[in-house]
RNA sequence: CGCGGGGUAGAGCAGUCUGGUAGCUCGUCGGGCUCAUAACCCGGAGGUCGCAGGUUCAAAUCCUGCCUCCGCAUCCA
């Protein structure tokens, strides 16, 4: 029995399950139970990421120990995992001990040998901040958040020779054409290798960061970021003392998102090689869930909730549309328009409807009961080689991780059931004693297909697909026949009639979509009608407030944008950025009264909170005018 | 000349490495069927593949130049 392990990356201790995390440990599931199928020893490992400055700083900020804090950040992922459906083998924390261990011992194997040694770190350091910034970061000399000139520090620390092993990752990566993939990334990590190497800081101070693993051969320093990070996927299986771990090592598979290539493509194989353990087998990168309007992030608000998802839709949905939506390796969109569409066209309609159909078929025509034909005509033979060559066809795309490619294929085999069912009309055979093989045969190619499409669909719905398969009569067991064999259900055995798997959802009826489709997490979706009408109620979600501009300045390198603080009658200034600067000078603005949207979700433009807009009105000549509310309303009245 | 990713039917996207009838989903229009979740089936309309050059018998695909959109602060897949 061959192995197969799986990661995902361990996420940092400072935030929750979101769409990203999610979808990563979404596909790790996904193959897991796909191998498992095929009857691999399977692992499955994911985490927190639990040391480091950040987790620091959080805690210290909510009064908490840095452990306590972790304790509860990497309980709430555990838990929410476990409710989302995803089951790891084993949930791997930074803070465990074996994993603290494995870290000092790596590391004093390769100190031992000679690849890291103690040097000179210097940098632009913000005591603000409390790090050090890049140069990339610096905005003219000048820390972006606290506008003070960062000090040039110099700290010794410790470094890892990374660029000893450059070349040797170099030839790997070339021999092993899938050892990084898709393509597009393998590329990128050659383009990386082209330049040479800088070492690898390891450490930090224990003066300045006590949260974190000690150096087993320097007590005053904790180990920083990669080898406390990375080792975990070492440390999960036990490598190498337990038993399995040399397999298991040998069939690893890491899934990342595609901002964590480099640590993933560069560091940690060159970590290993000096560390004398065998490279991972694939690296498999994925790219980005976005909104249709652009990225999706924390604190621009507009980031999916999957727990609020898993409510809306169920999970086996959300499976479904992450993996059959995004084409694998590129960015994809997710919205709750697209979600909707795939579930009415793929779920309700085509696979939902298919079985529905023929269930109520058997049940009409049969009193329940299956029927077995006595032959096959040309059509069902047809019919029969498509669906015999389902799952491995489906396999061949898994392998690729053509994820999107594999539920494709799946719903190959549905369509071509749905257009057999039409061209054999059962209903019309139902009518006539006479056509009762003929009938037989076709309810019996219906179902037989519906039992193979079943199948291949367990790692991708794994609550939907055993119900589909219970309906049959079966249970969700696959012995290895199962996908071989048209013959499988028995004559006779009875098939449930069974609740609508998808009931269908209804489109622009707003209430009803809103309640059931996860849209947009916040504010609802407005609908419009074909004439590209809303609904009144639509426009009354709209808060317009009387404001004046107390305070207006440029944003520098911004050429459209002013910063204002606006009074709309609350207690604190709103800020609001407008990108008015073509028109406006900040100085002519202050004092004026405006018209504000004040229930704007807020957004970052050019790194300044913006709170609200102001109306103005534009023409087709480039002419804006900010629309004036006139003098008898004061600051914080209602506009309707 | 900062880095990277895009621009292909009304919308969303494959296809580009390995040139050779431009494909998928949704929408739309017309027809069919009635077993089914107003579903299913058939057919049609709709594309100068961002622009301009070049290589080639042949270019969405290779080469050159240009235009344009998006991401690159913390966080984060």
């Amino acid at each position: 029995m061959s192995a197969y392990y799986v990661t995902t990356p361990i996420y940092y201790a400072n935030g929750l399950p979101h769409i990203g995390s999610t979808y990563t440990t979404t596909l790790a599931d996904f193959l897991v139970r796909y191998y498992s199928m095929l009857g691999k020893d399977t692992f499955f490992l994911t985490g927190t990421d639990e040391h480091g400055d950040k987790v620091q700083q959080a805690a210290e900020k909510l009064g908490k120990s840095p452990k306590e804090f972790t304790d509860e950040v990497s309980s709430k992922f555990e838990s929410a995992w476990k409710e989302l459906g995803l089951n790891p083998s084993r949930f791997i924390r930074t803070t465990d001990e074996d994993h603290k261990e494995n870290v000092r011992n790596i590391l004093q194997k390769i100190y031992d040998q000679g690849d890291i040694y103690f040097g000179e770190y210097g940098g632009h350091y913000c005591t603000g901040c409390e790090r050090f910034l890049t140069e990339k970061e610096l905005d003219d000399g000048k820390c972006p958040d606290h506008q003070t000139t960062p000090e040039w520090v110099s700290e010794k620390n410790y470094f890892f020779k990374m660029s000893k092993y450059q070349d040797q990752l170099l030839d790997h990566i070339k021999a092993n054409p899938d050892f990084i993939r898709p393509e597009r990334y393998k590329n990128e990590v050659l383009g990386l290798l082209r330049e040479p190497l800088e070492d690898l800081c390891i450490s930090r101070p224990t003066s300045r960061l006590s949260w974190g693993i000690p150096l087993p051969f320097d007590e005053n320093y904790v180990t920083y970021v990669w080898f406390d990070a990375l080792v975990n996927y070492l440390t999960g299986i036990g490598y190498p003392g337990q038993d399995k771990a040399k397999e298991r090592w040998e069939n690893s598979e890491h899934l990342i998102g595609k901002d964590i290539v480099k640590p993933h493509g560069v560091f940690w194989p060159t970590m290993l090689l000096a560390a004398g353990v065998p490279l991972y087998k694939h690296l498999t990168v994925h790219g980005y869930w976005n909104t249709p309007s652009g990225k999706m992030s924390k604190s621009l608000g507009n980031a999916v909730d999957p727990l609020e998802v898993k409510k809306q839709v169920g999970m086996d949905v959300f499976r479904y549309f992450v993996m059959r939506e995004m084409t694998f390796g590129l960015d994809g969109n997710y919205s709750g328009e697209a979600l909707e569409t795939r579930y009415n066209a793929d779920l309700a309609n085509n696979l939902g409807n298919l079985v529905s159909r023929t269930l109520s078929m058997v049940h009409k025509y049969r009193d329940g009961k299956i029927p077995v034909p006595k032959s096959l005509n040309e059509e069902s033979k047809k019919l029969k080689t498509n669906a015999l060559s389902c799952f491995e066809e489906m396999g061949q795309f898994v392998e690729s991780r053509e994820f999107h490619k594999a539920a494709g294929r799946i719903w190959e085999l549905v369509d071509l059931v749905n257009v057999y069912i039409d061209r054999s009309k059962p209903w019309s055979l139902a009518k006539n004693e006479e056509n009762a093989d003929q009938l037989d045969e076709t309810l019996y190619c219906q179902l037989e297909c519906i039992r193979i499409a079943a199948g291949c669909l367990l790692p991708f719905m794994p609550d939907t697909a055993p119900k589909i398969l219970s309906f049959l009569g079966i249970d969700s067991k696959i012995e290895p026949n199962f996908f071989e064999t048209f013959e499988l259900l028995k004559e006779g055995s009875e098939v449930e009639k069974g609740e609508a798997l998808f009931p269908r959802l209804e489109v622009n009826k707003e209430e009803k979509t809103e309640k059931k489709i996860a849209a947009k997490p916040k504010g609802g979706k407005v609908t419009e009608d074909k004439a590209g009408l809303i609904a009144f109620g639509d426009f009354q979600k709209i808060e317009l407030t009387v404001g004046q501009i107390m305070e207006a300045a440029k944003i520098e390198d911004a050429d459209k944008l002013l910063k204002l603080k606006v009074d709309i009658g609350t207690e604190d200034q709103r800020q609001i950025v407008a990108g008015i600067a073509k028109h406006y000078q900040a100085e002519e603005l202050v004092g004026r009264k405006v018209a504000v949207v004040s229930n704007l979700k807020p957004a970052k433009l050019r790194g300044e909170l913006s709170e609200g807009m102001l109306l103005a009105a534009s023409d087709d000549a480039g002419n804006l005018e900010l629309v004036y509310p006139g003098d008898l309303i004061k600051v914080g009245g209602k506009i309707s």
